[in-house]
DNA sequence: TTGAAGAATGAATTTTAATTCATGACTGAC
DNA sequence: GTCAGTCATGAATTAAAATTCATTCTTCAA
């Protein structure tokens, strides 16, 4: 197995994201993604320890793309309210421009249960950010005093991915990014007339 | 494969939802739920099509019982607040109350991708319910007329889901039901100050 | 007591797809 | 032109479980 990230790993690695978004981890095989990637079957061995290996992989690396795109949104806000309408917006363009892996991590995701120890896990990363930024709402007294951050923070992610999962059932059809600012405001004044 | 839902029908479909809560769907195997059902392999196929066929009319079954505990929740509100109130309360008592379910539907569900069309997707039926509340709620003025009631919907949804998906990972360590109320209070007023 | 129908068994079979590895092709150094 | 090292191939192997079915057990009416 090489170890390089070379041309070949990513293409076999995109070809994965395709044939698992598809047909679903289990339903995908090795000779689906080989075909796909244009090359042998025996090939994927030689950069991929296995097929929960490609899986492992390909969710690591998405993960820590679009968390570091994520953490460079939030540093651009001045304050609470506005980092975490620049989180969500950018939660909703990374996954509106790789629906692959938007279905990936709706469905697959949870499949890594046993080797999930060893990945950075983007909801963790995720509830940290927003941990931080609901901390400091309420230092700047922009959010409510008596808020119980655990549960705050699970209902934010929890909507928003909800609203990613509708999009993904409706196979993309509309435009995701136009649901951050609205779904912002419910967030911050709720749904009470 | 028999018609009728006997006693050893209920028994097979129990033991299935324990053995593919602990291993999920694709690493449990027919011998595992026999041998916790007390009964042999082949035993499985005469109550069901096979393996798949298991899942499909667990998470069905289950559907269908839950839901007709939501929507009599639902039916005892007075008004819409009251109405939301209760059905949050009952879902997290259901999913509390049945921890295996709780398990299955948030990994396993979107397995049955192909065959979820026939199912009466709990989802679905799940929405239709908030949008009756959440309609009600803007006639009765309690809640907002600038609402989108199709993003307002999945808004509630995830935010439950995301919440019972947490208290899943935390292997049900703490009364889930005790979250109801604060749930539903950010539903109404947000995190604002 | 018997025997026919319905249930259940579990070892044998089948299926399916992941994984291996003997072989072949390519590349650049000399 | 040749050789060594690297990379790629894909048919053959392996592995794991799902599924089948010939056989056995149970029940109960006559």
């Amino acid at each position: 197995m090489q170890k390089n990230k070379s041309e070949k790993y990513q293409i076999i690695l995109n070809s994965a994201g395709a044939v698992f978004s598809e047909h679903g981890f289990h339903k995908a095989t090795i000779s689906q993604i080989a075909a796909l990637a244009g090359v042998a079957d025996g090939t994927l061995y030689l950069y991929f320890k296995n097929k929960d290996d490609i899986l492992y992989q390909y969710i690591s690396y998405k993960t820590e793309v679009v968390f570091e795109k994520m953490r460079g949104a939030v540093e651009k806000g001045k304050n609470a309210e506005e980092k975490l309408r620049l989180l969500i917006r950018c939660h909703l363009e990374e996954f509106q421009n790789d629906k692959h892996m938007a279905v990936i991590f709706q469905s697959e995701a949870r499949y890594l249960r046993d080797i999930q120890s060893q990945i950075k896990d983007i909801s963790k990363m995720y509830l940290d950010l927003l941990s931080e930024i609901i901390e400091q709402g309420q230092i700047e007294g922009a959010m409510r005093q008596d808020l119980f951050v655990g549960l705050v923070k699970r209902f934010i992610l929890g909507a928003v991915e909800g609203v990613i999962s509708t999009w993904v059932t409706a196979e993309g059809r509309y435009d995701l990014v136009s649901m951050a600012d609205p779904l912002v405001d419910l967030y911050l004044t709720g749904v009470k007339g």
